[in-house]
DNA sequence: CTAAAAATAATGTATAGACATAATAAACCT
DNA sequence: AGGTTTATTATGTCTATACATTATTTTTAG
């Protein structure tokens, strides 16, 4: 008896039955972290389905951080210790245009050297290497929104020697052009220097936000960014929806 | 011919070698956004295995949104446009104990009442119910480290009645005893008023790091708490690790 | 009584084949 | 030429089975 066939119309695969169906248990609570999930075997029985069906929905939800599995012993509901989100920081034009505002960048500096201790700390290389310092500024409606300080690791990213960033903004270009695998951000609050006062046409000491952002590839950095907007009016939104709900 | 077994001592598994063979030659750029990665029945061909092995492969690929799938057309290197990271955002015990700091919690308010409307519009809830407001602060080696206002819909962890909130802190409980579904942080940098300063020992005006979030079960709000931290003091880091790489 | 060996229970990976679904391309008929 | 039907291609899900791996238990031998 083969009765393979999905014909189930409108509703959701088999799989992804299973792996809502144990998904709602825990995140109502009624299945608490360290509870144990029913064997493959169980399930099996319980859906009418193979085991291979069974093993994708409980692989997913492994992958999800949800439930942690160990040989022998079975699947257990996962204790999470911290809180984690995905943050999506969006490339400064896409999330200005997004608001239906009008979006301004100005390239300031522009300039191509060997890289200073300063510059080699801030990427993170030992070795000597060439880089491209930029200086830019966006903004929203004239409004100011942030300010950008970039290197650019020319060892690394030699097409960038060619690349104009007069009417393109690097963040815009690397994004489109280069690829990364590796990238950290830190983000924290400071008060607005002399020079961010003036770009962002704020008093100094106001309270800014800044992002620090450093991408590599391949163990090789590539860039390092310092985007500083100007306190309130921007929010970073990181939302983290029911751990990759389909 | 049925040739089952994975005696490749030592060698990862067969589909985890097609995944990170897929991987390298988009994260290093051989195959660039938009290129088209071959179909399953090349790489079965290719490495010699069966369609469920590469369909693994390419299906993990797929969920870590390096490539995407459309039927008929195949599959292809995904063209990203946003760069999302992991934002981990640790419990503040766990976060001082782990710097080898001496972490000191302190209850400053707490009270039990109906919701104000400013309460409610803080939850984003509609209905009136009831709430316990907390003001607690964090320190570490003495030293201020953040300040929290929080606010518990009591209709939905009506658990919290009974939570003795004077030695642990709302977080560390909320996170130990009521499962959620969803949170949503939103981080800014203010200048700190005339409370924060003087709980934070910082000057009035002196940028401080605020982290705003609010946490959901099944579309119901369980909790909503701002957290300030001084300024350069504290940073937040996310880390985006070549896209899940095992 | 204890250390070594064997059975066992769970997950992990892989196969070969089947049917389902979606999007496109080709053939066909006005 | 343009619209309709049919074939094709690639992905998506599922089955039934096999062997691998890991961590225990249970049994057995000294």
């Amino acid at each position: 008896m083969t009765l393979v066939s999905t014909p189930r119309s409108g509703a959701p695969t088999l799989y992804k039955r299973i792996r809502t169906d144990i998904e709602k248990r825990i995140l109502s609570g009624k299945w608490p972290p360290g509870h144990r999930i029913p064997s493959e075997h169980e399930l099996m029985k319980r859906y009418d389905c193979s085991r291979m069906t069974v093993n994708k929905a409980l692989t997913e939800l492994a992958q999800a951080d949800l439930i942690q599995r160990r040989k022998r012993a079975g699947s257990f509901v996962h204790r999470p210790q911290v809180l984690s989100a995905v943050l999506e920081i969006a490339d400064i034009r896409a999330e200005i245009t997004a608001l239906g505002r009008r979006y301004d960048y100005r390239l300031l500096v522009r300039r191509r050297r060997a890289a200073s201790r300063a510059d080699r700390s801030w990427l993170g290389v030992e070795q000597p290497c060439d880089v491209l310092a930029l200086e830019a500024y966006h903004s929203a409606d004239g409004i100011p929104f942030a300010m950008e300080t970039r290197l650019i690791n020319l060892d690394a990213v030699p097409e960038a020697r060619q690349a104009d960033f007069t009417r393109e903004s690097p963040g815009t270009w690397l994004l489109t052009h280069v690829p990364w695998s590796e990238a950290e951000h830190r983000i924290a609050a400071i008060g607005a220097d002399d020079k961010i006062a003036k770009t962002l046409h704020t008093a100094e000491g106001s309270p800014c936000l800044v992002i620090n952002r450093r991408t590599w590839r391949n163990g090789q950095t590539l860039t390092a960014v310092r985007l500083v907007y100007p306190g309130q009016e921007h929010q970073l939104v990181a939302r983290f929806k029911g751990r990759q709900a389909a």
